[in-house]
DNA sequence: ATAATCACCTGCTCGC
DNA sequence: TGCGAGCAGGTGATTA
């Protein structure tokens, strides 16, 4: 489910109910997910207050005075308030419960999501340490993208999902972004202009900013924290239109595989 | 270092 | 209606 858009959205819906509030209670119920739960650690939280939910790429960070948890939802993640009644289904692994009598639970199917605990230092964690930079800030250019695309040969496409290279597009925005652009997504990164990077560059901020302004995509059953679905599909011009007409030419549209990935395009669009 | 492949897991859709 | 195949928003680990 989840691309920047759909995390930062998720953001933003749970943040107002729990910041600053205290932490009273975990449940883990699943602790067989992407990594096991450290569910010793998480029980030494309580009471801890969280000062903080903050996104970097697309993991959420919860920020407790005592150190930080990490939460990232995988393919078929999701995070919600729900009130303290509230029935609890298969796939419910966590719950965080807060002294306004809410509740943070984590959703997640197919398991690829984590939890982790992260000490002190969060930022030098492993996961986080290596990461590229956010899509929206500075140091992301078209210069950029193409400084350190100079002798890679692998397509375009899987370049700009590489979490090092620049986070938060997945296989929706990047298809989305390239489409955009018109740069085709099996094109190798190594051959493509400056120029043609920096309109590449443009169409990932505006393409992920759009998305957080509709809050995300829905697909299948995903529902932003608030418990709304996202309405960006609905601007959706190449991700999951194989063989509709183009938006703009009126072609048919082409898929291909791009890293086990479908990857839909123009092929008179996009060059 | 780079690129390709595999692995993790459940649920849903499709064709027979 | 049942059943296997294939596919799905991600990404670390493993292999050349």
């Amino acid at each position: 489910m989840p691309e920047l858009p759909e995390v930062e959205t998720t953001r933003r819906g749970i943040a107002p109910h729990i910041e600053g509030r205290s932490l009273v209670r975990v449940l883990v119920r699943q602790p067989q997910l992407r990594w096991p739960v450290p569910e010793a650690d998480l029980q030494q939280l309580p009471p801890a207050r969280l000062v903080s939910v903050q996104r970097r790429a697309k993991y959420l960070l919860l920020e407790f005075g005592k150190g930080t948890v990490l939460l990232h939802l995988g393919m078929s993640g999701s995070l919600r308030i729900v009130e303290q009644q509230e029935a609890v289904g298969r796939h419910d692994h966590l719950d965080l419960l807060f002294d306004n009598d809410l509740t943070l639970r984590l959703t997640d199917p197919r398991r690829f999501g984590a939890v982790l605990w992260l000490g002190a230092s969060p930022r030098e964690h492993p996961l986080l340490a290596k990461l590229g930079p956010e899509p929206f800030s500075d140091e992301f250019t078209g210069s950029y993208l193409y400084d350190r695309s100079r002798s890679r040969k692998l397509p375009v496409k899987q370049f700009i999902m590489d979490q090092q290279i620049v986070t938060g597009a997945g296989n929706i925005y990047a298809s989305e972004a390239l489409f955009h652009s018109g740069i085709r997504p099996t094109r190798p990164a190594g051959r493509i202009s400056l120029l043609r990077y920096q309109r590449l560059a443009d169409a990932i901020k505006e393409t992920l900013s759009q998305a957080i302004t509709q809050g995300g995509t829905t697909l299948r059953d995903f529902v932003g924290g608030d418990g709304k679905p996202g309405y960006f599909q609905q601007q959706l011009h190449v991700y999951g239109r194989t063989g509709l007409p183009c938006n703009r030419c009126g072609r048919p549209l082409q898929e291909t595989r791009l890293g086990n990935r479908s990857s839909v395009y123009c092929s008179h669009c996009q060059r």
